[in-house]
DNA sequence: GAATATTTGTTACTCAGTATCAACTAAGAA
DNA sequence: TTCTTAGTTGATACTGAGTAACAAATATTC
């Protein structure tokens, strides 16, 4: 079944009323795999002008209180927005020059996690782990690419 | 010794200048553990009034190029930074509802970040790994404190 | 249909962070 | 020391993502 279809019957089970300028901006997302919310509302304003900025700003709020999408901070400029529904959880690896993100998964660590929060007497509901790194084509050569500015490394490599 | 003089010591072997302003607000920094940005500025002008805001945010983007702090996302507000300058690495289980942090550490995990990377023929540099959950008081009452918008959960917790 | 609730677009606003720039201060050379 | 240069600071203005308010438009209920 297509992507997009499950998502929308997702969103009515829900009792979410779609309309058509949600369902505009749901087959614009969909299409992205990480997107700012800056750069949906360009995408989606392409093709229908009259939809408002607020409105994909508020449509993004809904799916996200719907667990539909999730939110991502990649510590460059504005938080990434990405349709988890119905993908199986994953991580992220992000190159720090290029910008290119790999999703991955790693199951021995999703049990860990739960037993790391319940040694402090904690219930776990959610997490993030994000791995910043060069890829391959990064590290020999600058691809021309725009250059990110680089979150902070860890002590050991910045006195290296 | 003292945390603060390995602080300013380390700042010095970088050739970094030492002004009155600067190290007043490192001996802030330093006795905070995540702290906000704004809420550093406050603290310093409590008591200096005439260290301006803009040096605070300044000294802090320094440090942290100087690798000496680090600069954290917890989904909530604005980012937290920290002092991570001769502390060991570690990752963060913060609660969702009165706003705990707490700092631990899971040595089997790092190697095997390295690995992951390395699958996709990436470079390893850094990587941020936070869990949010409820801490053992916000379990079994709410406690008074505020509560944090929720990040949003992962779909299985949500549905059920 | 009328009455009610939800969604939308416009506009104005907030708030963290940044850019500018002149004044100030410290370091270096002569 | 004095001159020169470079680095640092604070006031002010600005940016840009996100939010709040509110009236118009639309959908839902009775
Ligand atoms: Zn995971
Ligand atoms: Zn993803
Ligand atoms: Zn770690
Ligand atoms: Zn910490």
């Amino acid at each position: 079944m297509n992507r997009l279809v499950s998502v929308i019957q997702a969103l009515k089970a829900k009792g979410v009323r779609l309309t058509s300028e949600r369902q505009l901006i749901l087959r614009r997302a969909v299409n992205h795999l990480h997107f700012s919310a800056e750069e949906l509302v360009n995408d989606v304003r392409t093709i229908d002008r009259s939809v408002s900025r607020m409105t994909v700003f508020r449509t993004l709020t809904l799916l996200q209180n719907a667990g539909l999408v999730e939110k991502h901070d990649f510590h460059y400029g504005p938080p990434y927005y990405e349709v988890t529904y119905g993908k199986a959880h994953h991580d992220h690896l992000m190159c720090m020059r290029c910008g290119e993100i790999i999703e991955f998964q790693e199951p021995r660590w999703e049990p860990m996690q739960e037993e790391a929060a319940k040694r402090y007497g904690y219930k776990l509901l959610s997490h993030t782990h994000k791995l910043y790194g060069l890829c391959g084509s990064c590290q020999t050569r600058n691809n021309g690419k725009p250059v990110h500015k680089a979150p902070k490394l860890h002590v050991e490599e910045i006195v290296a």
